[in-house]
DNA sequence: AAGTTGACTTTCG
DNA sequence: TCGAAAGCCAACT
């Protein structure tokens, strides 16, 4: 899939559109489906394109939601069903049990 | 073409 | 467990 008329962006819209309701996936994550290791650019990315794919389930590799917008991603989160773990600074995500696995790693 | 920026990751203290 | 520094890659100016 992914034809080679399928750039960066469009690679990435596509994975974080095919992550399933109470999963997640870390920006790191779907560098590597993509081969690559961009992870700063694939945030980037859904930061500007991502607007009409389900960035919420993108969090980062310590389980911690998106820094521009970590309250709203929470609520989103929890709101989806995703295992939330309380924390001292605020909510963290389960990655163990909610990291969501497609080829590779 | 070259340098800067960034919704990141990993390692060290 | 938390904080700071270095590393990496793609897009933007």
């Amino acid at each position: 899939m992914r034809g080679p008329g399928e750039d960066f962006v469009s690679g990435v819209l596509d994975v974080v559109a095919g992550i399933p309701p109470g999963k997640l996936m870390s920006y790191g994550d779907i560098a590597a489906v993509l081969g690559s290791r961009a992870a700063r650019a694939v945030g980037t990315l859904i930061a500007r394109y991502g607007s009409e794919v389900p960035w919420w389930r993108v969090v980062r590799a310590d389980g911690t939601p998106p820094i521009c917008h970590e309250g709203q991603a929470v609520r989103l989160l929890e709101q989806k069903g995703t295992p939330l773990l309380p924390t001292p600074s605020g909510h963290r995500v389960q990655m163990r049990l909610a990291r969501h696995w497609l080829a590779s790693r």
